[in-house]
DNA sequence: GATTTTTTTAACTGTTTGGTTAAACTTTTA
DNA sequence: TAAAAGTTTAACCAAACAGTTAAAAAAATC
């Protein structure tokens, strides 16, 4: 079935209610909060999406979408098993910034044993873990990588730099240790650092 | 203030309670349903516990106590950098499998940018942080480990570890590909290939 | 300009929810 | 054995909440 063009309210409400659920979960989103957040009246909320649980499913699948897509695609624009994995980790870690939604709401449903995550979404993970398995077994044909799990990798990449955009808020409120000389990494050294360790781990 | 101590239904309260957190989130958790868990009545969680936020915080206080303590001991029964390192490893991992609540949590309060996680409990992960750095450290100087940020190994031992544990219900809920060969990593494979990498990583 | 669609307004309904309570019962303690 | 503490029962209250509604206004479309 052919699919009405989104309205700009509606595409508006998308992106707002994404931030919204994001932060405060799904039973801790209040549609009369919500509605204000995304700076339409909530009668306006139900013009457009049938109930709450529609809208929160309509949001996570064109989440999840936007950054898979993005992942893909930087990799897609590589060559060799190196820098594919490189562009893997540094892409997931870029559209996982600026689409912070992504990694919080990915926290919450792990959590919540998943069974509030659309299918959609679940869809598009499993692209993610695909394209990382095809890279691992050209990194092991083209340059003798070691053999190692898929998903232990997946998990170590979208685990750390998932904790480390989501715990942002938290490691702004700790006072930092002045004897300790180390400050908060950023975003850059935080995905840097993983790849380095990751190529390490890999090569021989 | 000396505290009285925790009485049976008390402490059964709050071994159940932070199961039902854990599953449903803060707001998720009603109190009916809870007591209902706990096998108690919900008057008699109010005759325990002030109300539902200082039973909430409660019960993350002594799970993040048990699994820090638990982390801690590991690492210090152990005498060497490598040892330590992987003591480190597989104590949170056997701890936050023995107390799957803990991991849970953990991704609940970071997706909330930490509000709802009590004081005591931030300590007990600040604790958890300054052992690593140890252990780093002494890596470095008795077997010339490359240097590294030790947040980031951190997020990446408590991330990969976290996510495993907590997806594992949308693991099995995904039928396998039959072409793959891959199966599913048990939690001691796991713990395994994430121990191998990170020492890798390390050295030279 | 007429019609349709979108959005707001403001109140509303029924249900859910955290928390309370007094009395009665059970268990523990002194 | 009496007193105190713990637990249940069952109902209760006030507030919160998802969702609804009709009428009116605004915006978009034809």
């Amino acid at each position: 079935m052919m699919q009405k063009p989104v309205s700009a309210t509606a595409q508006k409400i998308l992106t707002c209610a994404t931030e919204w659920f994001a932060a405060h979960g799904y039973e801790g989103a209040v549609m009369d909060d919500l509605a204000g957040h995304c700076g339409v009246n909530k009668a306006s909320l139900y013009y457009h999406f049938q109930d709450k649980r529609t809208l929160y499913e309509r949001c996570l699948t064109l989440l999840y979408q936007a950054v898979v897509d993005q992942v893909l695609a930087a990799v897609a624009a590589r060559r060799t098993p190196k820098t594919r994995l490189s562009a893997y980790v540094s892409a997931f870690a870029d559209a996982a910034l600026g689409h912070p939604a992504m990694p919080t709401t990915l926290m919450r449903e792990f959590a919540s044993g998943g069974k509030g995550l659309p299918v959609t979404a679940r869809e598009q993970m499993q692209r993610m873990l695909t394209c990382l398995k095809q890279i691992l077994a050209e990194g092991r044909r083209q340059l003798g990588w070691r053999t190692t799990d898929p998903l232990v990798v997946h998990m170590m990449v979208v685990g750390a730099l998932s904790f480390h955009i989501t715990s942002a808020p938290m490691r702004a409120a700790i006072r930092p240790d002045p004897s300790d000389g180390a400050k908060d990494p950023s975003h850059a050294a935080m995905v840097a650092e993983v790849n380095r360790l990751l190529l390490r781990a890999l090569q021989a």
